[in-house]
Formats: C-alpha cells, structure tokens, sequence
RNA sequence: UGGGGCGUCGCCAAGCGGUAAGGCACCGGAUUUUGAUUCCGGCAUCCGCAGGUUCGAAUCCUGCCGCCCCAG
C-alpha cells in the first residue's frame, strides 16, 4: 500500500495537485498539505472560451490559482490547448461523425491530466501528481489498480479504466476514502472560497450543454438531416442530424407512439437514426476494442464484472479476449443501452482490472 | 350521394346521460465530471360543426362537414 497517513514515508515528497477550481481538487490540495506532502498546484489550459457561451463561464485557471494563493502553495497554469485539441476534442468530433458517441473524458484523463499533466508535473519535480477523482489507488500483486471510492454515489473509477502502470504509480487520490458530504464539510471548515459551489456540469469544454451547436460551430459538422426510422422499417419522422441522438436515448425524438420510442442504432452513412420499443435496446453481448488492463493480459476467457457507462451499476459478464487488444464480452443478463464508443469497463470486487471501446 | 364505419389534447386512446382515464410527445424540476437512462411535476372548462331533447350530454335525436371501407 501506498503510505497515506504516515508521515514518516512522505518526508520530501512532493504532490502536484491538478487544480480545477472546483470544491473537490480544491480540498484534495488541503488534505495533501495536512498530511505533510510539499505541495505544488497545477492546471491546464485546455480551451479557450473564446465562444460565446463558453466565455460566460468562470476562468478555471483564474479559479484554480485565486484557491491556490489561498492555500499559500505555489501555482503553475500549462498551455495546453492544442494537445487538447488534438487528442481529445477532434477524435470527439469525429466519434459523432461516425454516428458513436464518445466519452472524452477518458480520453482526457489518459493523455492530458495523467499524460502531459503529469509529464511537466515531473519536470517541477512533482513525485506524484494528486487529483480530486472519487477513486482510490491500490496495489495487487505487481500491479497498480484503481479502486472504487467509499463514496459509491460519486466514484469515479470508471473515468480512469486507461490508465497504464506508470501512470498509476504516480497517481495519489486524496479523495477517495471521503464522501463528498466530508469534502463539503472540510472545504467549509477551511474557508475555502469555493466551497459552495455546485456540482459540476457538462463536458467541460462545451459549458452550455449545447454539444450539438458545439460540434456545427467548432467541428463544422455537416449538419444534414435524415430519417428516424422504425425497426420495422418504416420512417416515423424526420431529424436533423444523427449527431444529436446516442444509442439509449428516449427524449428528443418528437415522435408521439404507443410506447416510449429509443435509440436502438445510428446509421451514419444512410443519415439514418433506428427506433424501437424498449426490448430492442436488449443485448446480450458486445465487443471491445482498444483494450487496456491492469492485470496480466489475459489469454483466454474469464468472468468479471463491467460497467458499460458511467453510473452504470456492474454486472457479471464472461471476457473473451480476441488477441491482445480486443474482447467479447457476454452478459449474464441482457443488458439495455450498449453504445458504440463508450467505455466497457472491467471490476474485479472493487477494482478496476481492464476496460476497451465498445464497437 | 347504394350500404357500413368513424370523427375526444400534436399522436394513440378510454368514456356509452351525471359533469373529460391513461400512454406517447412536449415543457419544467431532481439526479449526473461523457452522451443517455431514471425519477418527480405540468399539460383538453372541453369532446368535427350547428341545432334539439334533458335538471344535466362527449355520451340521445336532427342536419351539415370531413375521413375510411364494401359495393355496383
């Protein structure tokens, strides 16, 4: 086990805390402190919100560093807007395009916050680089694994599945043995200045929630419409492009049925947006590509537990490795709102062992 | 222009003389570091139109309008 509370192993150590603004870094940062890390506060600028509605919201560098000079602790902002751009935001794009539905999160959390992040956190001499994730880091065996915060409500484990063994062995997550009622309550005991505020939002870099706008303005997304058309092949309506619906997705399609009317698939190329009834959501199996794993790769199959999204509660599936980088993964039960280009994600108990990309 | 059926919220649909169910859609809210899902709340003073019968009609009668089907 990594030391926590004893002091003793954390004499010189020094912690970069990635640094949002927001209520949860802003007391992991405190608690690195009150367990006597040499702290060092870090953020990223990762968008410019140089669009209208996203300039409306509060500077996150400006956030980040008005809580770090409260906390006394010294502050670095990185550039890191076009790594952003190139990694996270443009794949984004093109997920939609290709009728998937992304998860940039992950994304981010692989290549810029445990990635660049990290790397220049390295170079301030930063011997771990801290964040406020709900998760907890723990050791099995020769392999790092990401373990679910006590919080269930608010773990987060699920966002961190890509992470790599040498990214894990510089992770710290103060948070994750606290529930977010502590956090509050320690950001208040401290006077933080953000301690009141609210849950976060949306896709960070698309404030407003208009994901759809985001994707026509900063993607120039072809923006052509289609049919919505019925399992049974008949066409029940018109929309006004296949980027504004997800697989799962019941609200927003204007349709007036029987029954509730749900994404079941998205046929880029014919523009075509497939309904049914709830039971056409049913699917007994999936593959994942692009796999990663905290284990021993695995070679032949075995049973575990996944989560196909986030806040999705795990069920027992069997793995099927098909070579090194993809897998069949087969569900005890059906399972409703399997969708292309989300994050199947693997737990054994509570932790993380593996996850890859839902084709 | 012979016969039969039907017209209730944007869609589907209960009601059959006692003063407009429900589902879908939509809107609002809760939940949520992805997109969703889910949950809670709202949503026809009015039943194709016009008359009539009745204490009282969406429900009965008459006429008109509009659909659909079967016939030649």
């Amino acid at each position: 086990m990594r030391p926590f509370l004893s002091v003793e192993g954390l004499v010189g150590k020094t912690v970069a805390i990635a640094m949002s603004g927001g209520v949860d870094s802003s007391v992991a940062a405190a608690l690195l402190l009150e367990q006597g890390y040499h702290v060092i506060g870090v953020t990223m600028r990762l968008w410019s919100g140089c669009s209208g509605a996203a300039s409306s919201n509060p500077d996150v560098v400006a956030q980040a560093g008005h809580v770090a000079a409260q906390l006394n602790i010294p502050f670095h902002a990185f550039e890191l807007r076009e790594d952003f751009r190139h990694r996270v935001v443009d794949p984004f794009c093109r997920e939609y395009l290709a009728g998937r539905t992304p998860n940039p999160c992950v994304v981010c959390n692989k290549y810029l916050k445990f990635g660049r992040l990290l790397e220049l956190a390295g170079r301030l001499g930063a011997d771990y680089l801290a964040t406020g994730h709900y998760a907890a880091i723990t050791r099995s065996g020769a392999y790092w694994q990401v373990q679910k915060a006590v919080d269930r409500n608010k773990d987060q484990s699920y966002f961190l599945f890509a992470l790599n063994q040498q990214q894990l062995e510089k992770c710290l997550f103060p948070l994750g043995r606290l529930t977010k009622q502590a956090v509050r309550a320690i950001a208040a005991k401290q006077n933080l200045v953000v301690a009141e505020k609210s849950e976060s939002q949306d896709i960070c870099f698309i404030p407003d929630g208009d994901y759809a706008g985001f994707l026509q303005t900063q993607c120039r997304i072809d923006a052509a419409g289609g049919d919505i058309v019925h399992v049974s092949g008949r066409v029940l309506g018109r929309h006004p492009g296949a980027y504004h619906y997800t697989v799962g997705q019941r609200k927003g399609l204007g349709i007036g049925w029987t029954e509730p009317l749900y994404v079941v698939a998205i046929d880029a190329p014919k523009r075509q947006v497939i309904v049914g009834e709830r039971q056409w959501l049913d699917r007994r199996d999936l593959t994942v590509a692009g796999c990663s794993w905290n284990i021993p790769t695995p070679m032949q199959a075995f049973a575990c537990n996944c989560r196909i999204r986030y806040r999705h509660t795990e069920v027992p599936v069997m793995v099927e490795p098909l070579g090194s980088d993809r897998a069949e993964v087969t569900f005890a039960d059906p399972q409703q709102g399997v969708t292309p280009g989300q994050a199947a994600v693997f737990y054994q108990q509570d932790r993380v062992i593996g996850g890859g990309w839902i084709e």
